[in-house]
DNA sequence: CGCGTTTACGTCGTTCGTAACGATA
DNA sequence: TATCGTTACGAACGACGTAAACGCG
């Protein structure tokens, strides 16, 4: 049994048990990982795929259980190498980001930027999905860390980190009947118009759904979409009523939209940074974090990955104060 | 960085720094211990080790990390190996118990001699030490199981599951006053004869000690030792009032020592099986603890040991119930 | 016939043990 | 001088990639 025979199985396993497939992932040849699995087969003394002519078929129970443990070698030894990396100083590496579109669009470039100059040689992967996945692939290994929003508790999965507070924002064009009128809408009177907004309240307990149910109403989304730039469109198109993240509305959509404050309507959200409990994260991870929210210190996060603290954090600000945080920043 | 590698770390760690000596100990040669040493160290890009001359002298702080990740590692990779072993069938192992003299002498040797009519491939290393030092040995991962006794809580450290339990015997010689004396003593008259007694009633915390402090007694312990054939012994000599565990009274101990009753006085104990939550524990390890205490079935201790569960265990006999149902089986 | 896996084979790198050397107390 | 670690060297093994063969849809 080697790390090298375990690194293939899990890319095996993670490759929908296509060999060819896996083999490109770790930068092998096929053959190469035949024989390894073979291998190890041999040496454990039982088959870990079970197989239908030449193709893996599926996962034994017993594959599983050695395929589970194998994540915790390869996991660990891979935070073996990130110490040793930290530890020389270096300041390459790869940084994997699952979040969804409204924070890959409007929340994350400017620190992104600010973090590629500040480390050069990291290559930054930024894989937007819907609210759902996001936790998913991070679940699955696949990325370093997660942006997700939730209007309640904190996301489970690994250590979640309040980043900041959010609102909703109603955005109607220009024309709309909602934006002439003196006083903002209730709950009882968006629900009249079609609804544009995020694929998630598609799902029974998306929160924006919950507060219109909580009021007796029950809206139509006639529009949804994991982008927030696509409601947008369609809101100028006349679509109806487009409901989205604050974050989402920039100075130049005034133009041609009008906001609506939502901000007593529906309730408030919270953005979180999510980090898997078994890794050791390389410092360019955390410096991403205080990028974003300046109120974070590595240092903290350090000590809440060690399990060392009940993990308190420092209340989030409000987008709406880092937005003016940021925008002074860049006057200065 | 090979498993190999990470192996030979622990084992360097684990044998004061002495290199020869880890080679012993994992079956390698000195200089491959060396030379695997120096790549591990040339690959990570820093010293595991600082030296003094050649000589280790002691593991840096980093070292210290990337120790515990490869114990994790190494453990899992042991793991592997077990279930492995398991589903082919196997049959041979080894079987590290750490536990106290009393239970290796008194308690387990039926226990063991049918797991080797069982498993005759099977080597079982005993390792008898204090009560202290059993759960230290166990925790530093040098033992498969402990067996060790409380008079409360369960012991912490793994997976904690109660064989039986058991009182205090007080031994005296045939001619002492206290065996002629018409009734049982009270604790205060024991406290005025010097105690014979186990070497863990020199910690402040021992139950023993707690018992007489608890009546306003501060008796004064003689004579003590970890081996209770030595206890016998001395009160044989006339040196004072042996206390011990009621497990370390052998019918032939009646010829010439006279047994007190202590169950009122001293309060009762229990004896907890240990396993480390971290190992895929052989069936072997689960057959000793179903033949010590018929009450446990061994699918309820991997269940336990899988997490799924919120271990509940069967009550416990008592010790005198177990040396009946055996003495029967005997008979039969 | 394409896709994916296995088998065969040659090369290269690595590990390991033996033996000699060096440093330290 | 004894103990312990490093360096040197040769043999054996194992991993990897290329190329070809095999099965299956």
């Amino acid at each position: 049994m080697t790390l090298t025979q375990l690194r293939y199985l899990i890319a095996i396993a993670d490759s929908g048990l296509n060999i060819t497939a896996a083999a490109e992932r770790v930068h092998a040849t096929q053959p190469g990982l035949s024989k390894q699995l073979k291998q190890l087969e041999d040496e454990l003394g039982f088959q870990l795929f079970s197989r239908r002519g030449k193709s893996l078929q599926a996962i034994t129970p017993a594959g599983q259980q050695v395929l589970e443990r194998a994540r915790v070698i390869v996991t660990e030894a891979g935070n073996i190498r990130a110490l040793a990396a930290e530890l020389r100083g270096e300041e390459a590496g790869e940084l994997v980001i699952a979040t969804t579109h409204t924070q890959a669009r409007f929340v994350l470039p400017p620190a992104i930027g600010a973090l590629k100059r500040r480390y050069p040689d990291v290559n930054v992967h930024l894989q937007p999905h819907g609210d759902a996945l996001v936790l998913d692939m991070f679940e699955r290994g696949r990325a370093d860390l997660a942006i997700v929003s939730t209007s309640g508790e904190p996301p489970a999965g690994g250590l979640a980190v309040p980043l900041f507070h959010w609102r909703r924002a109603v955005l109607v064009p220009r024309d709309h009947a909602l934006a002439r009128a003196a006083r903002w809408p209730s709950l009882a009177e968006l629900a009249r118009y079609p609804l544009l907004s995020y694929e998630s309240v598609l799902r029974p307990e998306s929160s924006l759904r919950r507060a219109f149910a909580a009021a007796g109403e029950a809206p139509r989304f006639a529009f949804t979409s994991r982008d927030a730039d696509l409601i947008k469109t369609y809101v100028r198109a006349g679509l109806g009523v487009g409901i989205l993240a604050e974050m989402a509305v920039l100075a130049e959509d005034a133009e041609d939209l009008h906001l609506l404050d939502a901000a007593d309507l529906l309730p408030p959200c919270t953005s979180w940074l999510v980090l898997r409990r078994d890794r050791v994260p390389r410092g360019y991870v955390l410096a991403l974090a205080e990028l974003i929210a300046p109120q974070l210190d590595r240092r903290d996060l350090r000590r809440a990955l060690a399990g060392e603290e009940p993990a308190r954090w420092p209340a989030p600000p409000s987008w709406r104060e880092l937005a003016a945080r940021a925008r002074s920043v860049r006057a200065a």
